[in-house]
DNA sequence: ATATTTAATTCAAGTTACTTGAGTAAATAA
DNA sequence: TTATTTACTCAAGTAACTTGAATTAAATAT
């Protein structure tokens, strides 16, 4: 009989020190400006533990004392705010025809996004590439390497075995059997976290985007198939194998178009790029890349208003099992896809009203359109990196 | 610009003296029997922390020692194993037409199971019916009521403003107003948590079923409607508004039956007791419960035969959406549905091969069955309230 | 048989980070 | 001016964990 490990550790001073950095710094970072007695009224820790607390994180340059707030009653609060300059984080795109990189800074803002074309993406070829990128992007951020928290590799899923199960066709080539993590630690010599884009694209929502108070919301991501990112609970999702949110392999018609996958009437051979290159292709097109969708969009083109109307169909069916299986405050979409689209998109989504997402009281739309453009899985991988920095989770105690 | 609650909150001495308790405690219980120094190492303690805590639980009574293990080298194990009759867990379905309450000791075995028939649940009138209920079962069960742990309140879902949406035909009138909880709470004075039943279905399989090596699972369950439960990392997803799962809605043909939530094709159109219940009804057949069913399979009536049938397609589609979204180590089906049903749809299944858990090397089946019967629900309910008590989670510190 | 090795466990002291309680400071309200 | 309120500091106290040396008991080697 195989012993469980036990994925949860037990906690001690230190590790509790850890956690209690993490809660204040978070919270300071939601809630900024603000000042020790409330942290500690709202962190469930002393005054005291707070203080010291805030002292430790304004002498390594995380919090910063922005002076004292008068107007109500008793002593003034000495306030604090997080420090968006403390260090910064890098987010790695790895794409069949591109490595994309982001600099940002701890709130989520972008520094310096670059990238470079890549063909016959293999391990050894493209992770010295893109560790050269990263370097140059770092210089030309203007930041001291030595600040840099971590790099979140981002690319798209399905990770491990799926090689062999006909999902992943749109994977890059050779990279199945590599330890990715390892392989660009090693390079790096730094935290490396790898994600799929859409978890990559969802957590940036929440770092910097339309989602900073949201805990709850799933993200469909455009990129060359379709992903779905979550975030529950303020947690990212990842599946047991670290294959969540696959989709664009969901059938919203039976029997419907044939897919790379081997079955048919997947969401993704309707809504998402390429789905879009390939029914533009039929209809005479050429060319077809991002800007060639916005220049198509611009003129109004009526074969891609019929694709947005098709593709706006199936993804009513998609946003709306969505939201009854995870009942998130909002639905997301972005991603490598023009804004003009996407707008266009949730503009003709015709969303079911037997929802439990049909709630009067709605703050926020049921669909919200988040980042998108060139650079959003390699903003979002950075986001990653900064969302682990600054939200408490058990995975503290690990 | 209203201040965001910390819901995590930091930890001290006591705080991580509690975690560390569970931490210990959900090891053993998994591991059983289990050294000290064992334990100290899968759990990231010092033997001598750890040996102090299993000092503490076994004095409570959490733990008993049972004695030496040689054969290995070294001084022999001193072996610990959880006690599962410590103390006691109370499950408790609500339901129409009746109220159904299970006792569990903290290994998640049935202790004694007992029902109540009751006509227009109000909450005015089910409350102390089922309070009542709750006690006499503890009674019957031969347990002090001074050892119950909590009981875990088991209502079909939606909760909150879902009346007002179309869907939750088949909840319960007149709840929409109250908090369960509180007033459980109030009238039995001990812990009381509320869920739904496909949730509650998944927890205890967790607990004592199918799943207790799994940390994620889906779970489809069969009620008056179909839900879905799901265990994502050993914990339990809820939702932003505790409507998750909601998956009887879910499309699974554009156009199809229709629904009284308004929308088309909905899977609980299909594969649901309901949907069972109407098919069979539309070919002449009458009173169809749970019994019925269970003498129509065994007399393998052509019509059951061909609602499986149908069933079976349908759920194909769900539960290769649900891998695909999901990514679990195994999907579970089980609910208020005969046994030689579940199995027979199971058999029919056709799953899509293009899925992210169609892997060579799997070590359990894509899909299993799970508790099923009447008591399923309160079962359920009751292993909640172990799960809670012996799962550490981040929620400590809240 | 005896010695050695291995591994679990205990004992006592030491450490860490938090809490407590008394006291101080600075603002508004009376 | 005085009282009240609220934030914060200082110093001492405490809980729970870690560390390191010593002890115990079984399996294995001599």
């Amino acid at each position: 009989m195989q012993k469980t490990k036990s994925a949860i550790k037990g906690g001690n001073a230190g590790r509790n020190r850890g956690h209690n950095r993490r809660v204040v710094l978070d919270y300071v970072r939601r809630n900024e400006p603000t000042g020790r007695a409330e942290i500690a009224r709202s962190c469930g820790l002393s005054i005291q533990a707070v203080s010291n607390i805030t002292d430790a994180l304004a002498a390594d340059g995380f919090l910063q004392m922005v002076g004292k707030a008068t107007g109500k009653r008793g002593k003034p609060v000495v306030q604090y705010r997080f420090n968006p300059d403390q260090s910064f984080a890098v987010g790695l795109e790895m794409r069949p025809d591109a490595l994309v990189c982001a600099v940002l800074n701890l709130k989520g803002a972008l520094i310096v996004a670059d990238r470079i074309a890549i063909s016959n993406a293999t391990p050894a070829r493209a992770i010295p590439l893109a560790c050269e990128l990263v370097e140059k992007t770092i210089e030309k951020a203007g930041r001291a390497r030595s600040q840099l928290l971590g790099v979140g590799v981002v690319m798209p899923g399905p990770f491990g075995e799926s090689a062999l199960s006909g999902i992943g066709e749109a994977n890059l080539p050779g990279w199945q059997d590599i330890d990715i993590k390892q392989s660009f630690e090693a390079a790096l010599s730094c935290t490396v976290v790898v994600e799929n884009d859409a978890t990559a694209a969802a957590i940036s929502e929440r770092v910097a985007g339309v989602a900073t108070k949201i805990d709850n919301l799933c993200f469909i991501y455009f990129g060359t198939g379709l992903g779905l990112g979550v975030i529950a609970g303020g947690h990212a999702q990842s599946g047991a194998f670290g294959n969540f949110g696959e989709i664009g392999h969901v059938i919203t018609q039976v029997d419907g178009t044939a897919c790379s996958c081997g079955n048919h009437g997947c969401l993704e051979t309707y809504a998402s790029r390429m789905a879009a290159k390939t029914y533009l292709k039929a209809r005479g097109h050429s060319a077809i890349d991002t800007e060639a969708l916005s220049r198509l969009m611009v003129a109004q083109d009526p074969d891609l208003q019929a694709w947005i109307s098709r593709a706006a169909k199936h993804l009513s069916l998609a946003i709306g099992m969505l939201e009854n299986i995870f009942d998130p405050e909002a639905v997301v979409l972005g991603g490598a896809m023009p804004d003009s689209i996407i707008e266009a998109l949730i503009a003709q989504l015709s969303l079911p009203k037997g929802s439990v997402a049909n709630r009067k009281e709605r703050s926020i739309a049921r669909v919200i359109k988040g980042a998108s453009g060139r650079n959003t899985a390699a903003i979002g991988g950075a986001s990653i990196i900064i969302h682990q920095a600054t939200t408490p989770a058990l995975s503290l105690f690990n």
